[in-house]
DNA sequence: CTGTTAGCGCATTCAT
DNA sequence: ATGAATGCGCTAACAG
């Protein structure tokens, strides 16, 4: 800034007045900006960022897998909306460890972010406590805070599978199996507790021996489909806890040959051109970052006395779609 | 830091000392620790980036659409050997468009990133000169720099679509069609070009009213697809520029009930499980981010003469995989 | 081993 | 309308 000022022949001041669109003369202006073109003169954010006091411009957000599409779109879709308030996504993958999210969170708020979006990895987080943030708002996304208080955007897990159980029972099948994700996860015991809602709403139990909650991944969800529809006695539909479970349930299905009806949480592609009916639970991922930035823009905005509203909470909605014959 | 310091009875210098890990008494190292826990204090990076004249630990990445799972895996990627230096990653959307495009990049060399990787929106970036960057390296991904010397980390476009058409013309295909993207991006001309040097090398000649290359989505594809597959002469199998043409294709035979072969670029999940045979090319997405990434930091280490080595490229690796009957 | 001085690049405040 | 002094939080360089 000193050289463009010595090149235009005025003060550091007045360039950063120039910069800052502040009152300057007509003529100054233009040989300042001229300078500043000559010499591809570019503002130091970082000072300014210190100078300013204020925090980065830019907004944390720490997932747990990247490579989920679930979780790239609700990064689309933050940052879109982090873009419309000209601030920028730092980006942090935790591969569900919690020990990287505690060192990644500790990063950010040391780079002065703005707020932090989280996807956390475990079921505590004492490192994402208002106390440890130190006044840097967090919104969580997808699971909910425990134990502290703190925004949240959650799917309606509970109604989406619900609905999407009721739908298979709906039509006639009375011997639905469960295949899903361990239920520590809160998405995992709400969609869990969707399905068992639905059976009891229709005056049905389900069978523990069609109710698989070990599989985490297409090919651990393939083999305990194999293993559920290749007994005498095997469900003639299977509920599935996400998309991955889906698709390795398919697989199961179309190796076997077998016309199990299959519904499952999260939409995807090619689903209507399966072999056998496919009921999905459907959601907007892009929304949830949507609605977390907005949430976690709020909190900025309030500044410093964020704790002002009490914590909020909102809910993404589901739809069911029917697919198939 | 100054709290810090007189909680602890020291001068700010032993706590910077402190946290940095240099020689400092036991005892006194146990004091200043113990007050930084007391007060809740973190080391203000803003102030140390701008103190230490360093660049700010933060890499850019810059893609046309977090959206797609290319360049969600290629950000994975980038992430996960940002992470082991330390690094975090800045991201930037441009949905393509390449204003968008200069503003980030501007906005983060502003923020003194480390250096900065593009997928490039346009065909050309004078945004993206070593000149207009001042120094800080940039490495292109997916599309190569035009008119400027930079390192690039590309796939490998033509081998790819060279081989799996090839693939299909040994089977005894005749009559393969095309279905891709405007020639406009490199990776589409490239693409193409496999498609054609395959043929070649089979002595045929593609025929002109087979080849469609309009097509940038499933929807359009499909339709161009029905369009193709529907008259008299319709061509018995066909090469698809991407995978979201391939799946539109695919919808086009499925709806028809056809026997078309498809043949496409990128793999996709169930493409093993449909009822028509399957050609992908295969390529590990993640790996063009991590390759960028080591570049990029091989560039950064090399510090500001940079310009040492000139501009390096690599390609990654495409296989072709078979599916189906 | 620890403290003092000075300055990174910028902008607020007060002068002119 | 412009400039000079001052300090944001931190650390290199130099004392002691």
């Amino acid at each position: 800034m000193r050289d463009v000022a010595a090149r235009a022949g005025v003060s550091a001041m007045t360039v950063s007045r120039v910069l800052k669109d502040e009152r300057v003369s007509a003529t100054t202006r233009e040989r300042v900006l001229a300078a500043v073109r000559e010499l591809g003169y570019r503002r130091n954010e970082v000072a300014r960022t210190l100078r300013l006091g204020r925090p980065s411009g830019m907004i944390g957000l720490v997932v747990t897998n990247l490579g989920n599409p679930f979780y790239s779109r609700l990064a689309l879709g933050a940052e879109s909306v982090a873009e419309e308030y000209g601030l920028r996504l730092v980006l942090g993958n935790t591969a569900s460890q919690v020990q990287r999210e505690r060192e990644l969170v500790e990063d950010l708020i040391s780079r002065r972010v703005d707020g932090v979006i989280v996807v956390p990895a475990g079921a505590a987080h004492p490192h994402l406590s208002p106390a440890t943030l130190g006044g840097t708002p967090v919104v969580f996304a997808s699971q909910p805070p425990s134990e502290i208080e703190a925004d949240a955007v959650l799917v309606d897990d509970f109604g989406g599978a619900r609905e999407a159980t009721a739908q298979v029972l709906s039509e006639g099948h009375r011997s639905v199996g469960f295949l899903g994700n361990p239920p520590g996860l809160f998405t995992a015991a709400e969609r869990f507790r969707g399905y068992w809602a639905a059976h009891e709403e229709a005056g049905l139990t389900p069978h523990e021996e069609w109710v698989r909650r070990g599989p985490h991944d297409i090919s651990t969800a393939e083999a305990a489909a194999m293993e559920l529809l290749d007994g005498e006695d095997a469900p003639t539909a299977l509920f599935c806890s996400n998309n991955r479970i889906t698709l390795g349930a398919y697989r199961a299905v179309w190796r076997l040959g077998a016309s199990t009806a299959l519904a499952g949480f999260d939409d995807f592609e090619m689903a209507d051109m399966l072999q056998v009916p496919v009921t999905v639970v459907s959601y907007d991922a892009e929304e949830v970052g949507r609605r977390a930035a907005r949430l976690l823009l709020d909190r900025i905005e309030q500044g410093p006395d964020a704790s002002a509203g009490s914590a909020r909470r909102t809910v993404v909605p589901t739809s069911v779609v029917r697919y198939g014959a």
